[in-house]
DNA sequence: CGTCATCTTGATTACGCTCAAGCTCCGTGG
DNA sequence: CCACGGAGCTTGAGCGTAATCAAGATGACG
């Protein structure tokens, strides 16, 4: 069970969107898993060392890439090995699957934090929220400082971003501009990556 | 099995630092998650929308508190729903529990994008790679883009305020500057939160 | 020895933060 | 009913941290 592999510096293990066949343990050496945006920015997510597990999906791909950072032992596990974990009904498989719904919330959370801009934070939360509540009209249930807090910027950054959005036509404000309205979703969705 | 609850805007549902004797599934309303630095400042890990679960932990703690956005209503669950999950010794506990480590993980470091300042990202990784790697004499095995792409910073950022910490006596530096040594942990550890 | 990659250092810029004031919507009490 | 006060949010002015732009230094390798 379990099939050793090695690779050079800088070779690839796997590539964000390749299908996840199979998922890894660092036998020796470092990995670094990362993610891009479209401009070339980049969010390295973890390092991994000897005896860290990385790779691991419950979707059909890899959010990541995967690269050596010298020359590096893994293992890597057939995808099979997983299933068995979030089979569906019982109450342990949900529970496994909102972990990993969490992981992958917080992952791209960093891409978020590390590396975007107010204007991009905010756009993203947008989108975000609107896909949760499936309604492109979102009733806020957070004051601004939760949103800052969330996205790590200031109440006022914040504020005159969404101030920003709505002067051009991307967003609307209903009642005491705490709900909001995606009036041009594909502007929102071209900040996002 | 799972007892509803009902909580008021701003009560909390639990702090960090408590037994995490429960976890939870959103009913209705939202629940912020967050995170504090002794300072005051604040990362909120997400806002969870029901149908979410939160406050899932291997650990005893809960490493978050949760609070109510609004009236909410939510189902607590007894922890030991979940000892089956890691339960040690099989392959599968031991993938789930390396899940969580990825998760716990990328909570604490989104603290370190959403709310850290470049000294303070570079003492928590310089402290982490220590700890990982159980010894103050830290062999880099990554280039400083890769550590500048990890944190959230630029290389010149980076090797600014490595350059820095070596002048204040903190750390010392070995072989072309890519081993690194903690001669002052406490301080880096007084930056640490 | 020359070239290139990696890293450091310096000068300047810019984005978002801080500080400060003002606005809007509430609830409360005179 | 309106005055008052406070919470939450917006807006403005100025500043500071880290980014950007630009050399220069160091070490690796052919």
């Amino acid at each position: 069970m379990g099939v050793t592999q090695m690779f050079d510096k800088e070779e690839e293990i796997f590539a964000e969107g390749d299908r996840a066949t199979c998922f890894y343990k660092v036998v020796s050496g470092a990995i670094r898993t990362s993610k891009l945006l479209s401009d070339g920015r980049r969010q390295i997510d973890a390092f991994h060392l000897p005896g860290d597990f990385f790779g691991i999906e419950l979707g059909r791909e890899h959010r990541f890439s995967a690269e050596a950072l010298g020359k590096v032992t893994v293992v890597a596990y057939r995808r099979g090995a997983l299933e068995a974990l979030n089979s569906g009904s019982d109450f342990s498989g949900q529970i496994v699957s909102a972990m990993m719904h969490s992981l992958e919330r917080a992952q791209s959370h960093m891409m978020l934090l590390g590396r975007k801009c107010a204007t991009e934070r905010i756009a993203e939360f947008l989108l975000n929220l609107a896909e949760r509540l499936d309604d492109d009209h979102i009733d806020l249930p957070m004051s601004r400082i939760d949103i800052a807090d969330h996205l790590g910027l200031t109440i006022e950054t914040v504020s005159r971003t969404l101030t920003h959005l709505q002067r051009e036509g991307i967003i609307g404000f209903e009642e005491r501009r705490r709900t909001i309205i995606l009036k041009n979703r594909p502007a929102l969705e071209a900040m996002n990556d």
